[in-house]
DNA sequence: TTAATTTTGTACTATTTGGTACAATATATA
DNA sequence: TATATATTGTACCAAATAGTACAAAATTAA
């Protein structure tokens, strides 16, 4: 219980690792990039991180989607669950530039690392499976209240917003703005009534 | 026009080539790698190929994917458009486990790509639009022969497809079985009616 | 004040990376 | 057969990679 401190802040540095790693991805970022947005020299990075791929899992673990995030404040606030559910696609549809371009963390893992890192790909699968199981508790909620007249089974319609989430993000790098994107989701959203 | 004769086939190294970019992604494709899964040696390689970007270059271009190419081949034997797509979306759903864990090459590109390297996501994206093309032509198709009732935008529609097949090559990978793709496939399809 | 403890900075290292240099080899043509 | 030409194998290389070693620095507890 003695010692020197710690000059950084822990949280803060899994934050710019975060940064770095979902815009970059695993492989193309290098220590050197970590330590560089961490701000950090390299005995506290291995001191307290402990390796490069130790850090990446820890970054999945701690990594909150801040749209699902969202989601998961409307539907609390005792909005409609499918009102919560469209307002999440359309907030995705109207991001700015920059997130178009970083896509979901998650997915982006998987893509990445399917055929590289097969426990890194489980870590991320696991949350988008997570993700899916939100979805699906919403809908359940909808269909329960009667707000979503649908009655097709709600693990398929989870299952098949979670594809939309996947497929948008990358759609989206294709097409990074509103006009294209907002009539997309529309689209996909029909499936909701 | 003399020299000593090349002991490899350009097209068998380049095949090679395309099956291990499209599994390992870019980065995590080494030159050492490379030679080993075409069977040439460093000469050759560079001799021929220039580098690893301009051989992953030349692997973009010279791509065909085959289930769209499958999808082409229906059309033109007079098949119904719709079912045509259909047909393929089904055929996505019920691929060997490998093929699911591969994903879509263009798709994986644009993931592992975009904050690293424009200019060949650039490319990739290219690819994914061409293929939007191709389902825009067969909705067009589709609406004017009266196959197809909806009146939605074939371009709506036809991004929305390719929106499909982007999540689907994620999903996939979360559900690499038909019984859990088929249900999934069926709800998106549903949108062509 | 000293000892124990922890973090930090610097120098170092082994391996892998993508790529070159260049001579040896194998062919077509003159 | 000799020569021009293209491919190939081997050795080499500089830079980047992830990670270590270890002493110096900064703190708490005795």
């Amino acid at each position: 219980m003695a010692g020197r401190p710690q000059i950084f802040s822990e949280e803060e540095a899994l934050g710019k690792a975060t940064q770095l790693f979902w815009s970059k991805g695993y492989e193309a970022t290098s220590t050197d990039d970590l330590l560089a947005a961490m701000s950090i020299g390299k005995s506290s990075f291995y001191n307290t991180f402990k390796g490069k791929r130790e850090l990446f899992e820890k970054v999945i673990e701690n990594f909150v989607n801040q749209s699902v995030a969202g989601l998961l404040k409307d539907t609390e606030a005792g909005t409609d669950p499918v009102q919560a559910i469209k307002n999440f696609f359309r907030k995705l549809a109207n991001s700015p530039q920059n997130m178009h371009q970083k896509g979901c963390f998650m997915g982006n893992i998987v893509v990445e690392l399917s055929n590289i890192d097969k426990p890194l790909e489980s870590m991320a699968i696991k949350r988008l499976k997570k993700m899916e199981q939100l979805f699906q508790d919403l809908i359940i909620k909808a269909q329960q209240s009667g707000l979503l007249k649908s009655n097709e089974d709600p693990v398929v319609i989870a299952r098949y917003l979670v594809t939309m989430w996947n497929g948008l993000n990358i759609t989206r790098r294709m097409y990074p703005d509103p006009e294209r994107l907002l009539p997309l989701v529309e689209m996909q959203l029909s499936v909701l009534k």
